[in-house]
DNA sequence: TCCCCGATTAACT
DNA sequence: GTTAATCGGGGAG
């Protein structure tokens, strides 16, 4: 458990108080060869309790248990029926929230420009899937959250691919970062933090 | 049980 | 810009 890590603490709070500050942060993955594969975040999404787009909105059921737990936890889920998708979980039991990892610049053990670039892309990259479900990012032996570089600049706007609550600005990028997904460069520039 | 649809992506025209 | 791929969740019956 290195000091780097996050402690729980740190996600415990609202998921638009989490997105923002964990932009920066080092999302590392220890695969079972004992490769280390380290990116930086660079755009996430808050969904919270109260919030229509959200898999928690309706209350706890099998697939999104994992959003009713501890905060710091992963959450993964399948969408489409082919792409993976990683949470935060924040605030704590019983709230249902979290923090979407929507892209990520590659620093360690990975290649190309569009490895990490979009939510189904960075899970796939990372090696990440339904059996990770549930992983405690901040003891885990597998994956966790570091501490990063914090960013200069962070931009706000509308989340991607909903049709629920699409108005809500719970998207946030670092500000002029050539590693967001398409969906944030194709979106409007969003207002400044 | 049946059925619709999605927090996406890549491969088209 | 448009669309197929692909499958499990969850509400309806």
């Amino acid at each position: 458990v290195s000091p780097q890590r996050f402690a729980r603490t740190f996600f415990s709070r609202a998921a638009t108080d989490v997105a923002p500050v964990i932009l920066g942060a080092h999302l590392v993955r220890r695969l079972p060869d004992g490769e280390l594969l380290r990116v930086r975040i660079v755009e996430t999404e808050a969904y919270g309790p109260q919030d229509p787009a959200s898999h928690a909105f309706g209350g706890a059921t099998r697939r999104n248990a994992t959003m009713f737990g501890d905060a710091g936890h992963l959450y993964v889920y399948l969408v489409y029926g082919l792409h993976h998708c990683l949470n935060v979980v924040t605030e704590g039991p019983g709230r249902g929230s979290a923090v979407l990892l929507r892209a990520a610049e590659p620093l360690e053990g990975l290649e190309g420009r569009d490895v990490c670039r979009g939510p189904g892309r960075l899970a796939r990259a990372l090696g990440l899937d339904l059996a990770f479900d549930g992983a405690d990012l901040t003891r885990g032996a597998e994956v966790w959250l570091e501490r990063g570089e914090r960013p200069a600049s962070i931009a706000v706007g509308p989340r991607v691919g909903i049709t629920k609550a699409a108005e809500r600005p719970w998207r946030y990028v670092i500000e002029g970062d050539p590693w967001v997904s398409r969906a944030a460069r194709a979106g409007r520039a969003g207002s400044r933090r």
